[in-house]
DNA sequence: ATACAAAAATGTAATGATTACAATAAAGAG
DNA sequence: CTCTTTATTGTAATCATTACATTTTTGTAT
């Protein structure tokens, strides 16, 4: 799930067209970008990645259409900490690790529960995230303790 | 669960000699005040309520000491947004909903699921947490759009 | 008590992601 | 082709959080 994916043109247009947003190249971009790299990138690395393709390409834009998108549900935004946001585009629902030492986010391929009570809310997404050690900061972080010893 | 709790001063020195933090005045008033207004309050929040008894008390210390009890696991840190960080004092394990709409955030009272896989990461805490309207912010919706026909 | 070393708190200044806003550009309707 | 709406852009501000150097407090040993 986190190898790279292929998306093609018509479909990331057929997407934007069923939410009803206009296929901007913006758009287009921003979406074939996220939805091809399942790295669950941040606003900057998006933008970053498509300057160059889009020299006059705005971090503000990239912004809009990226709030646009997660309010459409198109996408899903992940505010892990008090870091950068990061950007999902998860057809199928799922779960998220993310390390607290190196920050490298894994999917966790898992149902999303439902509430136990919504006395007359109205729930519009999930979002079920484990935070801990990834097997390679838990096995550097056992080796510098031994070293104290 | 909303509603505001007791603790007494002596159970709030006994959870930090539990974590083995010297119970500081300011360490013990950040708990006190967390664990006795369970709104998941704010880091400013919480210094603008203490700074009064407390004059000279800095928000980096708030913020030093939010993080230190987050870390030995005493309270929690919820990023719902970009916003700011909220920080609760939850003994029992349970599940959050925020209104995208006003804010607010509600406690709801349910199991964490365990992750389906767990490939050598080592989980130290989970988050679920729900996304939507809350029920006044659902109906004003409601009723503007039956305004605009 | 007193001096010393470690731990904690403080204040200020910086950082950096995100947003506000006003201006420009592009797209669709008539 | 003109008008109106929608989208994008660039700059400047916001604001939560962190970095850091200094000061204060605490605990321990003399």
């Amino acid at each position: 799930m986190t190898k790279k994916r292929n998306i093609t043109t018509v479909e990331v247009r057929a997407i934007l067209a069923e939410a009803g947003l206009r296929p901007s190249p913006q758009r287009v971009a921003v979406l074939t970008y996220v939805a091809s790299h399942p790295i669950h990138p941040t606003a900057e690395e998006i933008h970053s990645a498509l300057v160059d393709e889009y020299p006059t390409l705005s971090k503000t834009t990239v912004y809009n259409i990226l709030h646009l998108f997660a309010e459409t549900g198109i996408i899903e935004e992940l505010q892990f900490d008090a870091a950068q946001a990061h950007f999902d585009y998860a057809p199928v629902p799922h779960a998220h690790f993310q390390c607290r030492h190196c920050g490298c986010i894994i999917d966790i391929e898992q149902m999303l529960p439902e509430p136990a009570t919504t006395e007359g809310m109205h729930i519009a997404n999930v979002m079920l995230c484990y935070k801990g050690l990834c097997e390679k900061c838990y096995k550097e972080q056992c080796a510098e303790l031994s070293k104290e010893n």
